[in-house]
DNA sequence: AATGACTTCAACCGCGCAGAG
DNA sequence: GCTCTGCGCGGTTGAAGTCAT
């Protein structure tokens, strides 16, 4: 096997070495310079591409033939696309993440002029942003999308550990549909989320996606000479790892449930006459992050949320904004990554709630976080009949609390907000009037945080005290676990500039 | 202005698959 | 069936750029 394994030359060759060393000579790593690229090009305009090897042997390129074949594919093809994401694209990485998972060659192949690597730098670094701001991955559309969807499959799912047997039996030619499924969401994936970026996104909302593989579309778009991986390429998920489990729903509903919450979890931290325990809202949201991510974000705020746009990113129009999307960000979808699992009792009520019964559930699991010892059992116990209630309850919720289309985000650092990943900032129409809202988070370990638009929820006290409605709200009842005014963490607390608007949200029940 | 932390992205690396011999 | 070769994929790295202090 051809292996670049101990061809080693420093990446210290300069630039002079190249076209200096042909055939047998040493192979030079690094940036690539213009010299080299008209090389390449030049060669493969001739040739063709393919055979990568024979470059290095045929030209005075010193560059192996991996190297020759990433740099024509990412930099050198025609064909590329230059510049930032469009929305459009951006919507679109979602969508095939949210099926693919880390397919970025795939992914790719729906994407022309864009290369794999160009998406996998700017998912992860989408990630990782996110996971810092303790955001979710996907925004609602897509998870809206795949329970509908779902909801109208529900009598093909399985519950359990049907993921591969429903995968393989399913026929493959709905790729055109951008949806998720969420067939096989396990619960615990929602308990104990698995870490990004590592997991795709398959295991994070659908491990049941079996038939986005692209037919025509992918293998159309797909140089010829490439080839697709086993049954992983379909869908490599994570059910392996799950025992209880609990349909899909139920990590989206919690999702929704919490998304316009979500904000607040950070926002609440904001106060500006609260101070905030932050590690101890790491803790509090715990399962969350520590368990999540197992990197160093962990030990990030996660309140801290962010409205920058990738570098390359280019601010039109937010495709999350209306009216498409009536829905704030489900950025908040991975919330309930902070969300610990019910206790039984807690679950109980949220199922017979008059409410959403979803917002109970959380709450009810926001005060079971201290106490989760019957977790388990409850959920084998509940599982099944949450998940109708959840997906019911998330509907009615959404209905109820007449989530308000993203106003343009009128940020004082000018971020339009326009960018679908306007990171975790749903704003209600209300707010985009009130740019006094709108401040600059800085400071925490030097996150940038943009134009964050939050209000102070009315319930909450200076204290950190909550109100009955405060208790409502999981999300701030989280944050009120997390933060704790009595405490100076004025320090911490630079990054808290926002405001955290919860008056606009209509109560619960 | 200097420094250090953080972000981005081009490039590298290891692995695995497929085809040829 | 085995080995070798070529290639693609996904994860990781590190240099360069950016930003905050």
């Amino acid at each position: 096997m051809m292996s670049d394994n101990g061809i080693d030359s420093p990446v210290a060759d300069d630039a002079d070495s190249v076209g200096t060393v042909g055939g047998n000579g040493r192979l030079k790593k690094g940036p690539w310079t213009a010299a080299e690229d008209v090389i390449l090009a030049e060669y493969v305009t001739k040739h063709g591409e393919g055979n990568w090897n024979a470059v290095q042997k045929h030209t005075s390129l010193a560059r192996c033939g991996k190297s020759c074949r990433l740099r024509w594919a990412n930099h050198l093809r025609p064909d590329l696309k230059k510049g930032g994401f469009t929305p459009e694209e951006e919507h679109l990485i979602i969508e095939l993440h949210a099926k693919m998972g880390n397919k970025w060659a795939r992914m790719a192949a729906e994407l022309p002029g864009r290369t794999d690597n160009e998406i996998k730098n700017y998912w992860n670094t989408r990630i990782k942003r996110r996971q810092r701001a303790g955001l979710p991955i996907y925004p609602p559309e897509i998870c809206l999308q795949a329970l509908n969807e779902n909801q109208q499959k529900d009598s093909m799912s399985t519950f359990s550990s049907g993921d591969a047997h429903f995968r393989d039996v399913m026929p493959v030619n709905n790729f055109e549909i951008p949806a998720v499924q969420f067939k096989n969401l396990k619960w615990n994936q929602l308990v104990h989320p698995p870490a990004f970026p590592d997991i795709p996104a398959s295991g994070l909302l659908v491990h049941g996606f079996h038939s986005s593989y692209p037919n025509k579309s992918l293998l159309s778009t797909m140089h010829p000479s490439k080839r697709l991986r086993g049954s992983e390429s379909i869908f490599h998920g994570s059910s392996a790892t799950m025992s209880n489990t609990i349909p899909c729903g139920s990590q989206y509903q919690s999702g929704i449930y919490v998304q316009n919450a979500q904000p607040f979890i950070y926002s609440s931290a904001y106060d500006h006459n609260l101070t905030s325990d932050h590690q101890s809202c790491s803790s509090v949201l715990a399962g969350s992050h520590a368990t999540l991510n197992g990197n160093p974000s962990s030990s990030e705020p996660t309140w801290a949320t962010k409205q920058e746009l990738p570098s390359l990113q280019t601010q039109a129009d937010n495709w999350c904004s209306p009216p498409s999307s009536p829905l704030p960000s489900l950025e908040s979808a991975d919330t309930l990554i902070q969300t610990p699992p019910p206790s039984e009792h807690n679950i109980s009520s949220q199922l017979s709630s008059q409410n959403s019964g979803l917002l109970d559930a959380v709450l009810n699991e926001s005060h079971s976080m201290k106490n989760p010892r019957n977790s388990s059992e409850l959920l084998r116990s509940h599982a099944s009949g949450m998940v109708v209630n959840l997906i019911d309850a998330s509907s009615q919720f959404i209905h109820e609390t007449g989530w308000e289309p993203y106003g343009e985000l009128t940020s004082p650092l000018h971020h339009s907000s326009s960018s679908m990943f306007s990171e975790g900032t749903p704003i209600s129409g209300n707010s985009v009037s009130e740019p006094e809202a709108v401040e600059a988070i800085t400071g925490y370990n030097r996150v940038k945080e943009e134009a964050a638009i939050w209000r102070v929820p009315t319930q909450y006290n200076n204290k950190g005290e909550t109100t009955n409605q405060f208790f409502s709200r999981p999300d701030l009842l989280l944050a009120s676990d997390c933060f704790r005014p009595d405490e100076d963490h004025s320090s911490k607390n630079r990054m808290l500039k926002g405001r955290l608007l919860v008056d606009d949200l209509s109560p619960c029940s």
